[in-house]
RNA sequence: GGCGACGUACCCAAGUGGCUUAAGGGGACGCUCUGCAAAAGCGUUAUUCAUCGGUUCGAAUCCGAUCGUCGCCUCCA
């Protein structure tokens, strides 16, 4: 079978169907760069990071794009608070999001578009909008009509009579109807703003996204990504924008995350139970972090805490070991068909990108190896390079959460000491000397430096 | 009020009609190893899938009702 996702448009499973065989262009709606970014949204940004790398996994040649929304109230309101210009503010959490990015074991996408940096292409989109009877200007402000896009409603299954009576939507007595969005803010005074044939101003919340994504993936392109709460209005806005100006479908499978929540409620800075990725990372490895995202399928809202952690970090040791292991064995005769366990795993993966069960697949094959290992025949050297390479494949490149540190090879001078160190503890192991030898153990504890005792001598490791 | 999702062991979490009288991880307990320990390995841990009805030869999986939790409808990943 095929990879197949839950596309939102059709609320349904589908086989992957791309518009260019062997190509995917999927794009995943980005940070607004006011503020460093939560566990939350890093949760969205590890899940785009895993879509793109399972797809390469599978052979598909990916175009990836993640905008970068610079340009925004909140910066604005941001930049007011701290009295400095609201790009400075912009710059600041754009670098920040990238060495997050990048910390978290992201890989960069192949394009990171900046609202800034497409202003033209942003007035052009609006002017045909206008031109084509989509759009009215106000007194510098520039609305979408959703009346003239027939298909409005078809992301979010809202109707627009639904929306009017709701009356939840802000009154403005400019627009024509309650639904219409801004496409165009006409700037107050000491608000950033660009010329337009509008007067000056700043694009709107939701233009940006079907600008950049067609500008770098095409007027129709694979897959479109985000949070579930962009659905409605955020993405039900930029199917309408789009495919109001083009005609044609814009994306053709949208993928929605689902949220992470504490204490079962939804992150917020007014709840105080606020946390950034940066805080986070500060006290978890970010494989663990990562690990603990895709121990739950995507689309599941996932509860934070710290008992779900820790209970990731000891799953990610249960690899770690199992891997050196693999990498230290002797050659014995045992044989273990590890490409079973690769077509399980990719039968289960490809299932709407189900990689809870893909690592229960995983863990599956631990426990064969571990037991092959510590049979009388030990596991041949074919084996134990399949074995390898399969993990390499998914824990490493696809899932990026194990990372095989060599203690020794990252000092060699602290190496040797620790060589002596542990030289001297045996001679006293030798004489049954316990006092001293448990002394050593104990004082090397407290530096972090744990000694473990085999069979074949001590090892130490840092904590 | 409208729309939608979910409820599986002590905790987390796959499975969505027969291959499952329910994967996997954490925890707990037992064993192996060990000078002791730690680590690691192995084993055990749900006749049952919120509740109640129904459909079916067969249901955790489909339908209905009930209870409970959550999200969206407003900026939000």
């Amino acid at each position: 079978m095929a990879v197949r996702f839950y596309n939102t448009l059709s609320r349904s499973v589908e086989p992957l169907q791309p518009l260019v065989e062997g190509k995917v262009s999927f794009y995943a709606c980005g940070p607004t760069v006011y503020d460093y970014f939560h566990i939350g949204n890093a949760r969205s940004f590890v899940v785009a990071d895993i879509v793109r790398r399972y797809l390469e996994y599978r052979g598909y040649d990916v175009s990836f794009a993640m905008n970068i929304t610079d340009i925004d109230d909140k910066i604005i309101k941001k930049a007011h608070e701290e009295g400095v210009p609201a790009s400075e503010v912009a710059e600041k959490y754009a670098a920040a999001f990238l060495q997050d990015i990048e910390a978290l074991g992201i890989r960069k996408p192949d394009h990171t578009p900046r609202a800034t940096d497409t202003i033209q292409e942003i007035i052009n989109h609006i002017s045909g909008l206008i031109d084509a009877g989509k759009a009215y200007e106000v007194a510098g402000d520039v609305f979408y009509d959703v009346t003239s896009f027939p298909g409005y409603g078809k992301l979010s299954g809202k109707k627009l009579e639904d929306l009017v009576a709701g009356a939840r939507v802000e009154a403005d007595s400019r627009k024509h109807n309650p639904g219409d969005f801004a496409l165009w803010k006409s700037a107050k005074p000491e608000e950033p703003s660009w010329d337009s044939p509008w007067g000056k101003g700043r694009p709107g919340w939701h233009i940006e996204c079907s600008v950049m994504s067609q500008k770098f993936l095409g007027e129709t392109f694979d897959i479109h990504a985000g949070g579930n709460d962009l659905i409605f209005p955020h993405h039900e806005n930029e199917i309408a924008q789009s495919e109001g100006l083009t005609g044609k479908p814009f994306a053709n499978c949208w993928l929605h995350f689902g949220f992470l929540n504490i204490d079962n409620e939804k992150m917020s800075k007014s709840l105080g139970n606020f946390f950034t990725a940066r805080e986070i990372i500060k006290k978890y490895k970010p494989e663990t972090l990562r690990f603990f995202y895709l121990q739950t399928h995507y689309r599941s809202p996932l509860n934070f805490s710290q008992e779900g952690l820790d209970a990731a970090e000891k799953g990610l040791e249960r690899f770690r070991t199992l891997y050196r292991a693999l990498q230290n064995a002797p050659d014995g005769k045992g044989v273990i068909d590890i490409s079973a366990s690769r077509e399980r795993f990719n039968d289960v993966v490809d299932d709407d990108l189900n990689t809870p069960g893909g690592i229960g697949v995983l863990f599956e094959l631990v426990k064969e190896l571990n037991n092959g290992l510590s049979s009388t025949a030990g596991l041949s050297s074919d084996t134990k390079k399949a074995a390898l390479e399969f993990l390499n494949a998914t824990l490493i490149d696809l899932f990026g959460i194990l990372k095989i540190e060599d203690d020794a090879a990252s000092d060699e001078e602290f190496a040797s000491l620790m060589e002596l160190v542990l030289d001297v503890r045996s001679m006293a192991r030798q004489e049954k000397n316990w006092g001293m030898a448990d002394l050593i153990r104990d004082k090397l504890a407290e530096l972090n430096i744990v000694i473990e005792d085999g069979k074949s001598g001590s090892t130490w490791k840092k904590q």
